[in-house]
RNA sequence: GCAGGGGUAGCCAAGCCAGGUCAACGGCGACAGACUCAAGAUCUGUUCCUGUAGAGGUUCGGGGGUUCAAAUCCCUUCCCCUGCACCA
């Protein structure tokens, strides 16, 4: 072995061989102390980035403590195959999507898996095989991969119908109608930023249009879709567009008029819809009239050229006075109409929309970004500040934001409207038409509303261990919040087949909820002692509830092992999970699973992303592959790195200049370890003891801060201020080789949970057994030494101010005279710490308490120098401070033997006076600036 | 709209909950020195301003307040970011 060559791949490939030969990372049922964890399983969607490694590697770390703290450590993993995600990849291979196939020839892959990878359920065989071999195993992760388990797998799938049936009983199951985007020649897409399934329109949102009927003479209905349903009470006429041809159709028994493709909507979004073959041209409608509903108002219908058939119905109310298009519309067909002001709004007149349009000096229609700004004003300055006023009849008085849903629900009761869903944007399907939005009536939903699941899932989380605490704060709201979920689709998606309706399948977020049980299971499937097709109701009754009996020995064994083994200790994610993944994890536990059962913990970080604060996304660059990064790096440097380079509450940018510092760390520390051996056998009690000292205070530190799951100040203290320890040591001339092995040997087990590897290597290098395997140091009071502690303080503080000197007055020092502070100053600021902590400490008090000693009195001006300033300097210390002024330590004693190394350091021969001795050489008249701890010093 | 997070020195990023150890961890960048034929790597030191004695001054988005003391607590204001459901 070199040991000045630091060769961490050779290092990390050895030690993994070894682990996982001798299967270490297996659980075992054996010191009756028991910790589960597991991250939320990756979903198979395609090679992950450096990004995804940040929380697996908390994961390792955390589970890798725990372990050397005697816990028996369940740290299972597997792959969330349900859903869309393989079925894209699979499908752009099918295209031959050229950035895919690029991808997957980058990556080494042969032309005839490529082929096979048309196949979903190869995709997720293959990838399921690249997570575990190129990025689990490559990083050191003790995972159980005895355990790995993907989630359409037939166990898997009787699992979660199991649960489905448990929702049923406990009445979490209802149906009622949903409305989701669909596509007329593809069937169900999602919408989502990843644009999976579109080409365009990622991130629409669904908008709730009110549509409300205006009646005309004859009885035909004009419909006017709005956001705004509590402005009906200013409406002054409608706007339709003379160019676009109109249709008629029967909807619900009635007659409406509305444009054609706003009628193929609604087509799919309420049952009775017939069209009536009959086209009205928008000229015709002008000049007719129609009536308001509630205020019973007769309006005429004018020309709106701008009234867009593909935006809701095609046909526009009209509010002057309170939306800057309308009014804007208004003053240009000239029409003899006033507006109706019905909202009193602070800072604004009696024509809002006409005052905002005059400030932002729009003159025409076509100034639409100008009225959109406008508009957003007044809508703004109306919802939080805005009445209704005398014009609004029941309603007047009360504040726009609280009277939206009263005002829709009054028209929705009395028949005169309708709710109309419509996307913020054009959505845009692969195949290139439109996406639309589809009733499916009786959609099958889990009742996360319950009100009983809810506060129990409150109550319950209140008791849990959740990081960060703000994410414990807000979780109770989020489950308040949480509605119920459409939680079966149809289409091609992969999952498990709903139970109760053929054809259908459970969507992906509901079937991910309970699954930390199931790497109970998984393990028996992958030992083949049992078989997925076998698991039936009555074995999950068992095995999770206790019901019923064994059928056999199997079933018993997996039974004791959910009962030790569960609950689960720290579910961890990242922050994409905190409104959707952790609250069902939660809810669904807390509905079927008894109370001792029930999660312990969550743990939520957050992401990594590309300069920029961008997320992490190969169309925008991307960052390295893992497998590119971890040879350039090696895994140790990145593992410390996500460890140290930020609060795992934030997000953090990736800099792969950091990683190579990290990198380079590592390395000096490697080469620090190998050099100490040459080092001669000194002995030096007092360094040898504070070095003893620090490293307690170091491994106290690092558990502490573990216990939190604080990684980024254990890591700190055990990379950085242990290193800087070790330094100070060397540089002052320790060189005791025992102690040294010691704390050698204690640092590189307190390095094992962050960096294994280079654990591991330097370990072996005195020792056979795996570090890994270790227990994690203990703190011993027994080894701090706090004497000695206060006095590599006090020569650090020395040589600072001897510095500080050197560099203000530019000398070269031909003689350095060091002057400690009389006993007497020494022994006021004792009195003065504990009159302080009693809460007694004053100035007068004190100088009485010195004068009493009679042989003070010739000192007494000095003295009350001396005190006058003391109260304030006092108050500013800190505990630790003040612990350190009350040790009885020999100030005197301890600088004289250190002279050789300040002389060393600053070249030039040093003087250690005691300045209660009598006729000291004080050329420069300092010694009256001595204090405890802050010797005088002058410099020839 | 609903909910959440954040603004810290040239940059990234700790600290804030539990006010004083904070001119503010750590890293990057920059500067100087050591090593080297040289470059790189590494090591040492410096890096808000002023300063020929260990000091002083001004900083933690802006404004105000509480306190002996505030980056940290309270109020107010401006600006950024994220999630919102069939996407995992």
């Amino acid at each position: 072995m070199q040991p000045n060559n630091y060769d961490y791949i050779k290092i990390e490939q050895k030690w993994q061989k070894e682990w996982f030969e001798e299967k270490i990372y297996e659980s075992k049922k054996e010191n009756l102390k028991k910790f589960f964890i597991h991250f939320a399983y990756p979903g198979v969607s395609g090679y992950l980035h450096v990004g995804h490694m940040r929380g697996f590697t908390y994961c390792d770390i955390i589970a890798r403590y725990k372990r050397m703290l005697g816990y028996d450590v369940l740290y299972p993993a597997g792959f969330h195959a349900s859903g869309i995600p393989s079925i894209g990849f699979a499908k752009k291979v099918e295209r031959k999507d050229e950035t895919t196939l690029k991808d997957l020839k980058n990556y080494g892959v042969t032309n005839e898996v490529i082929k096979k990878l048309s196949d979903p359920s190869e995709v997720v065989s293959y990838f399921g095989n690249v997570y575990v071999e190129d990025y689990w195993k490559k990083f050191g992760f003790l995972i159980d991969y005895s355990r790995i388990m993907s989630t359409i797998s037939e166990g898997y799938k009787k699992f979660i119908q199991w649960q489905f049936y448990q929702l049923k009983e406990k009445n979490l199951l209802i149906q009622k109608p949903h409305f989701a985007p669909f596509c007329p020649n593809c069937g169900p897409v999602a919408v989502d930023k990843s644009e999976t399934d579109i080409l365009k329109g990622g991130s629409a949102e669904i908008l709730e249009f009110t549509t409300i009927k205006f009646k005309m003479k004859d009885g035909t209905i004009l419909p006017a879709a709005t956001l705004r349903p509590e402005t009906i009470f200013g409406v002054t006429n409608m706007w339709i567009n003379p160019n676009v041809d109109h249709v008629k159709a029967e909807i619900n028994g009635e007659v409406w008029i509305l444009s054609k493709e706003a009628l193929e909507k609604l087509t799919y979004q309420t049952k009775d819809v017939k069209p009536l073959n009959e086209t009205i041209s928008g000229k015709d409608l002008i000049g007719k009239t129609c009536v308001v509903p509630i205020v019973d108002r007769e309006i005429p219908i004018l020309s709106g050229p701008f009234a867009d058939p593909n935006v809701a119905t095609g046909i526009v109310m009209s509010v002057p006075a309170h939306a800057p298009y309308d009014w804007i519309a208004l003053v240009e067909s000239k029409a003899d109409i006033e507006a109706l002001t019905i909202i009193d709004v602070k800072g604004f007149g009696t024509n809002p929309a006409k005052e905002v349009c005059d400030k932002f000096e729009i003159k025409s229609q076509t100034e639409t970004e100008k009225l959109d700004l406008a508009t957003e004003e007044v809508y703004k300055k109306e919802f939080h500040t805005g009445y209704l006023n005398e014009n609004c009849g029941i309603y007047a008085g009360i504040k726009i934001s609280d009277i939206k849903d009263a005002v829709k629900n009054e028209l929705i009761d009395n028949n005169q409207a309708i709710v109309m869903r419509e996307f913020s944007e054009e959505v845009v399907c692969r195949c290139g038409g439109k996406v639309l939005i589809k009733q499916i009536p009786d959609q099958w939903f889990i009742k996360y509303s319950d009100e009983k699941l809810t506060s129990e899932s409150k109550d319950y989380s209140n008791n849990m261990n959740i990081f960060p605490q703000e994410y414990k704060d807000e979780l109770p709201g989020i489950l308040d919040w949480f509605d119920d979920r459409a939680c079966i689709r149809k289409g091609s998606w992969l999952g498990t087949d709903f139970p109760f309706k053929k054809g259908w399948i459970i969507e992906p977020i509901s079937d991910s909820t309970l699954y930390p049980a199931y790497y109970i299971i998984s393990k028996y499937i992958n030992e083949n002692k049992i078989k997925g097709k076998d698991l039936d109701n009555e074995f999950f009754d068992y095995v999770f509830l206790g019901k019923g009996k064994a059928k056999d020995s199997v079933w018993e064994d997996i039974k004791n092992d959910f009962d030790y083994w569960y609950p689960v200790d720290i579910n961890l994610g990242g922050k994409e999970h905190k409104t959707v993944h952790f609250p069902v994890f939660l809810m669904n536990h807390v509905a079927i699973m008894p109370n001792e059962k029930r999660p312990q913990g969550i743990f939520v970080h957050w992401w990594v992303t590309q300069k920029g604060k961008e997320k992490i996304s190969k169309s925008k660059g991307g960052v390295e592959h893992i497998n590119e990064a971890a040879t350039t790096y090696g895994v140790d440097a990145m593992r410390l790195y996500y460890a140290h380079v930020g609060s795992p509450f934030v997000d953090i940018e990736w800099d792969s200049e950091a990683v190579t510092k990290y990198k380079n760390r590592l390395a000096s520390i490697y080469k620090m370890i190998g050099h100490i051996n040459k080092f001669k056998d000194l002995k030096d009690e007092n360094l040898d003891n504070w070095l003893k000292s620090k490293l307690q205070r170091t491994i106290k530190k690092s558990i502490d801060a573990f216990e939190n799951f604080d990684l980024r100040v254990a890591t700190n203290e055990i990379f950085f201020e242990c290193q800087k320890n070790l330094q100070w040591y060397i540089k002052r001339g320790g060189s005791n080789k025992k102690i040294l092995n010691d704390f050698i040997k204690t640092w590189t087990k307190l390095m094992t949970p962050i960096t294994p590897h280079l654990s591991e290597e330097l370990w072996h290098r005195d020792n056979n057994e795996f570090v890994s395997n270790e227990k994690y140091p203990i703190f011993s009071e027994k080894e701090i030494f706090e004497k000695e502690e206060v006095g590599e303080y006090l020569l650090s503080k020395v040589t600072d101010d001897i510095s500080e000197i050197l560099k203000v007055t530019k000398i070269k020092p031909k003689k350095i005279c060091i002057y400690i502070s009389p006993a007497w100053k020494q022994d006021i600021y004792k009195k003065a710490i504990k009159l302080a902590e009693e809460n007694k400490l004053n100035v007068g008090q004190i100088m009485k308490d010195v004068m009493s000693d009679p042989k003070m009195k010739a000192l007494a001006k000095q003295v009350s120098q001396f005190v006058s300033k003391l109260p304030g300097e006092i108050m500013k210390l800190n505990e630790n401070d003040k612990k350190r002024y009350l040790i009885d330590m020999k100030e005197y004693n301890y600088l004289k033997k250190s002279i050789e190394y300040l002389s060393d350091i600053f070249s030039c021969e040093i003087d250690i006076y005691s300045s209660d001795d009598k006729n000291v050489n004080d050329p420069g008249n300092k010694i009256r600036f001595a204090i405890p701890l802050r010797p005088a010093i002058y410099i020839e």
